[in-house]
DNA sequence: CCTTGACCTTCCCTTGACTGGAAGGTCCAT
DNA sequence: ATGGACCTTCCAGTCAAGGGAAGGTCAAGG
């Protein structure tokens, strides 16, 4: 298979892929005329990388789990721990977001969005108090 | 004020606020020294500049709510609009995340997490469904 | 006067995970 | 032989900084 092929196969770019080789995931033989050439095996491991991407997990922490999918000695509380950190990780970055989106929702509310430039969100912005219904809890920032 | 006095005054480290000025964010007078001297007016603006980005907003948002900010004849719309563009990809995030979240509670949860090599996350990112209780909904990608 | 240490300057490299594009080689069908 | 689709490598850019080197400046102490 050439890279055209698992790139349509494994729904990956092409030039992801050309990564992939280059930081060490993947290790495609080579044609006589320099083209990669991907067996099954690799195709295989390009969708598992596709999905632990799309969970979310760091290109380290997908090589540390394709060591452990093929390490068949492996211990499963190894895996479950990596996927714990990312939970935790990702936990975080919602609970971060959240925080965000209350903020600017409670900002966005307070503004008239009218044509004068009196403007609760400018005023937050820049350290006054909004007077009235308030989005408040991040003096201590 | 020298640069660390409104790093520490601002919160912001000494790196970042170079690098603010680098990109045109603020524009500090010199002293003869060659040393960057700043006024109150830059430190609200740096102030201003941390919040921003504390909710969020990339750098470019950030230039043009500054410029919003010192436009007396702004409309509080074109602040809204832009806050609500925003709001609008930090969901978008919060619903990515929720749902690699979601799968990943899933997996853990039917991880054994054992000596034992077995392991339905790994399972899942290698493309095997899992047979019991399932991470499903995710066949399509 | 000299040194020490804290502070400041610019410059360039690195991050993560790619993406875009240029310049050029290969393959296959017409 | 030519066109177009495919492949190759290499270099630069993204975003928002952070790290660190090499060197200038300043104030205090000996």
């Amino acid at each position: 298979m050439n890279i055209g092929d698992v790139a349509r196969r494994s729904g990956l770019p092409a030039k992801t892929i050309r990564y992939y080789e280059d930081i060490g995931l993947i290790k495609p033989h080579r044609s006589a005329n320099g083209y990669r050439c991907f067996e099954e095996a690799d195709l295989h491991k390009l969708a598992f990388l596709g999905r632990a991407r799309a969970l979310g997990f760091s290109i380290e922490d997908c090589r540390l789990l394709m060591a452990l999918y093929e390490d068949e000695s492996r211990a499963s509380a190894d895996v479950k721990q990596l996927a714990q950190e990312h939970l935790g990780k990702i936990e975080a970055k919602i609970a971060d977001l959240q925080a965000m989106r209350d903020t600017l929702t409670e900002l966005v509310q307070c503004c008239a969005g009218d044509n004068r430039p009196d403007c609760p969100i400018l005023k937050d912005l820049s350290g006054e108090l909004c007077g009235g219904a308030g989005a408040q809890g991040r003096e201590g920032e």
